[in-house]
DNA sequence: CCGCAAGTGTAGCCCGTGCTACAAACTCAC
DNA sequence: GTGAGTTTGTAGCACGGGCTACACTTGCGG
């Protein structure tokens, strides 16, 4: 074939993509150091047991990337002992929780139930530009909740 | 260890990441019936290579994961011809498609550049439950758009 | 101070999704 | 028709992140 018409697409579009996939690479990282921050927060201390029930996946995998965020820096810890931030994995939790909660209070806001915005915001959170952070927390400000939140979950 | 205080998180927390992770699995194949379905609207045909200029992928990953979302009968396509959506295709695209429409328009409603819009909805359209979908779409409606959206897409 | 259950680690498997390098098929232009 | 360049396919690799099964540590209750 001597080159089609060749479909000519943004490159912004395959840009556009990769983006989501570099998104998603860092997405990992960002619930572990969440998820540690959290635990330590709550109970002194971060164990592969409660970060496997609190992620909802089995020890070894706990286990293993734990073992890779450590190689990276972001985590510590040895064998049979519990698990720690180190600064820049404490900078990045900071960064993910904040990113959470406003994605969470953003969905509120919308009107979307609580059931629905933690499921949503969990995934959310990691594709979201500072550009539109910045837009979702300007907007629950300036103009009140839509829907008064209810307790539960 | 006779166990424990045992971190007694929230069961809803081990289900939201789960089904992030569920999200996520099925995004290839969200993105991939919508560029199928954009690619013949605008050009009568998908190919292999417009594929992977289009998700900004070599053209060995397009072969591979077309073949698997064959087998998953998505999509169908014979050696060296082009690809075609199954009707099972066809609406996921469908959705895939109003999804990427509707979560980009919010993006540009709540006042967000439109090189980020299309960043962030290009991994958003994944996370975004009916809930979620409804109610940015009724917002939009509600209040007008903040900013003219324009063409293109 | 010991046993035993809970916690942690290892071995080894699966699958998805990237890649480069090379081979085969196709098709347009001549 | 055929050659050459484009497109598609295959082989083989890497890595992330799931899992089960099994082994080893740890530390509490007795
Ligand atoms: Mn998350
Ligand atoms: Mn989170
Ligand atoms: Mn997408
Ligand atoms: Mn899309």
């Amino acid at each position: 074939m001597a080159s089609r018409p060749k479909a000519t697409v943004t490159p912004a579009s395959a840009d556009t993509h990769r983006r989501t996939r570099e998104d998603h690479a860092a997405e990992t990282a960002q619930d572990y150091a969440e998820a540690v921050a959290d635990l330590i927060e709550a109970y002194g201390e971060a164990r592969v047991t409660d970060l496997a029930r609190l992620l909802g996946v089995s020890h070894v995998t706990v286990v293993r990337t734990v073992a890779r965020l450590q190689r990276e820096e972001l985590l510590s810890t040895r064998p049979y002992r519990s698990i720690f931030l180190t600064t820049r994995g404490k900078k990045l939790a900071d960064e993910a929780r904040r990113r959470h909660l406003v994605v969470l209070d953003f969905l509120l806001w919308l009107g979307v139930g609580l059931t629905n915005a933690q499921r949503d915001a969990e995934g959310i959170e990691h594709h979201v530009s500072a550009e539109t952070l910045a837009a979702m927390e300007r907007i629950c400000k300036t103009r009140g909740p839509r829907r008064k939140r209810r307790a539960g979950g």
